[in-house]
DNA sequence: TTGTAAGCGTTATCAG
DNA sequence: CTGATAACGCTTACAA
């Protein structure tokens, strides 16, 4: 591969001169600057990024650490993120594992001078320690992580207002044994659904039953096998609130297996409204995030932190949520 | 941040040893090794992976050229290529564009020395302009792209197989006014899938009438739009075979709009089986493509041709396709 | 406007 | 087993 040496000695110029062509900057004689060009292109030349990230230390790249990429959620995120970062001409590293401890490290060290900055989506509720392992005083921004993170920017959702607006909405159509579907353990928008949850129920006057929290991993899976256990009851449930779609979408096909109709037979929620949502049969009410903005406003952050001279952004920026009601809630039926 | 000069006077001992106890290779003592460990992490100190790639010119990360993010299609493909590159402890540098003639030499360009190979999908029937900006002898498996270019490996799906088992099967059904919503136009997963459904009509004895190929370009709304078209014919087709499901599902909607019912008033099918369609009422019809497999062997095959002293892969590999008959096309609703 | 030369943070090659 | 030191390919004062 051919290196600005090459070009320079074959262009008959120094290598200071073929860089400043690159750069644009600073002033070129015009007839240098196409003869460079020129000899450039014949050779195939392209700078190496690697070189010039370690002498300009900027790579123009931002790091993404997501804890899974399976899903409409997830791809959703992603598709925000790359969105700004195009417009902003930036590049995207991305890294999907359980960040967790040293997973997470390695994750880290192994973006250590490949980024200017970091989007981390770390939803552990117990992830201080893991966290402890980011760098200071580089550009990160949390999404959907534990509000007692002061150290760092973050985005969130609301979890908690938008769970309580479906319970409440349920509630208002007469359901009184009101089952949730749970999320992940130890996740910290599971955390905030579920007191939701409560919270609507408490204001619908109805006594949370532990009972009728099912567990769940926001998978399509769990869902199935909740709605699975909720059916074995020998009192079931009346509406079923599960804390993702994905979740709500299995058990849907759980009920629909046990010849029970939605929303007729059993009333059915979910969380995020993945856009499959609206094609399903019936389509799912759900509270609705955009999650695609999510992704999106973190790396506007991002990106204008790394603008040098900015002072560090360590705001907490909430996105809002809205219910959405469909046919799988029974408002809509009749 | 620390760099191997502070760790190496901060440990009393010369930057060449720090590198080796960060290599694992070569031998170093154990306590030494052990006391440059902590003084290390005490600095909080990790290798600037960009002089590190610089100098062993290998970054272990690929780079990820795709056309576009959006939808479950590209979602999936994302999955399959970070599975593998997990396994084999590579990252993913993402670059999402229409990557045409210049965007292209762009978007390879600002790799050049942060990738060691590449995975580009380039649809485009006419991109050899573009695609020649390839680097040579530089890694590269092309995804879902033309077969005459064999100057690469490639990876491909039976589009014109799976197109024309397809309209095989409306026919088999009774259907002779099968219509068929095109991809986007000059896209080489178009083009075939456009020869399979006129091939599944000579198969049935039916002439292919250029009036029923409806144009697209694989979005949701263009298979609306189309559906739309259809309906205000005088008479309309009694099947439609929408060249991937995203058309599809816009293609529903339009008819349910119209008050058409699906299958009985008119049947549908759809292409790639995105996750989606099984989930949809009626549960769509569809050839599936493993999409996942699709970045996954993708990656595989360039991460083996990474390993040195691997001849250079310039095979084509096609996915098989199979039809996924759900209940949209009326064969299992009576 | 152009060239010279000093790094950027590593690893690799030699000596010791 | 460890230490100097020369690269890697590039940008950027500083000189000319």
């Amino acid at each position: 591969m051919a290196t600005i040496k090459d070009v320079a000695r074959a262009a008959g110029v120094s290598v200071a001169t073929v860089s400043r062509v690159y750069n644009g900057s600073a002033r070129v004689r015009e007839d240098t600057r196409e003869h460079v060009r020129q000899v450039a292109t014949d050779l195939g030349y392209s700078p190496n990024g690697a070189a010039r990230s370690l002498i300009t230390s900027r790579s123009h790249t931002i790091g993404v650490l997501l804890p899974d990429l399976y899903g409409e959620f997830f791809s959703e995120v992603i598709r925000g993120i790359d969105l700004a970062a195009h417009r902003g001409k930036y590049h995207l590293l991305l890294s999907s594992a359980r960040h967790e401890g040293p997973e997470l490290e390695a994750a880290l060290r192994s973006m250590r001078g490949r980024v200017d900055g970091l989007i981390v989506m770390s939803p552990e509720l117990d992830a201080g320690a893991a966290r402890r392992s980011l760098p200071e005083n580089f550009p990160v921004i949390l999404l959907n992580t534990p509000a007692n993170d002061a150290a760092y920017g973050s985005m969130a959702v609301q979890n908690f207002e938008g769970a309580r607006a479906m319970v409440s909405h349920l509630a208002g159509l007469g359901h009184r044994r009101i089952a949730l579907i749970r999320g992940a353990e130890r996740n910290f928008d599971a955390a905030e659904r579920l007191r939701g949850y409560r919270a609507g129920l408490d204001a619908a006057g109805i006594t949370p039953d532990p009972a009728l929290e099912y567990a769940g991993d926001f998978s399509e899976e769990s869902g199935h096998a909740a709605a699975g256990a909720m059916l074995r009851r020998s009192e079931r449930p009346t509406a079923v609130f599960a804390a993702n779609d994905c979740m709500a979408i299995g058990a849907l096909s759980a009920f629909r297996e046990a010849g029970l109709r939605v929303p007729q037979d059993i009333a059915l929620g979910g969380f995020d409204d993945i856009p499959m949502g609206r094609y399903m049969e019936p389509a799912l009410t759900s509270v609705h995030v955009d999650t695609s903005a999510l992704g999106e406003r973190a790396t506007m952050r991002l990106l204008d932190a790394l603008q040098d001279g900015t002072p560090r952004d360590l705001r907490r920026e909430t996105l809002p949520t809205t219910l959405v009601v469909r046919r799988s809630c029974g408002a809509h039926s009749g």
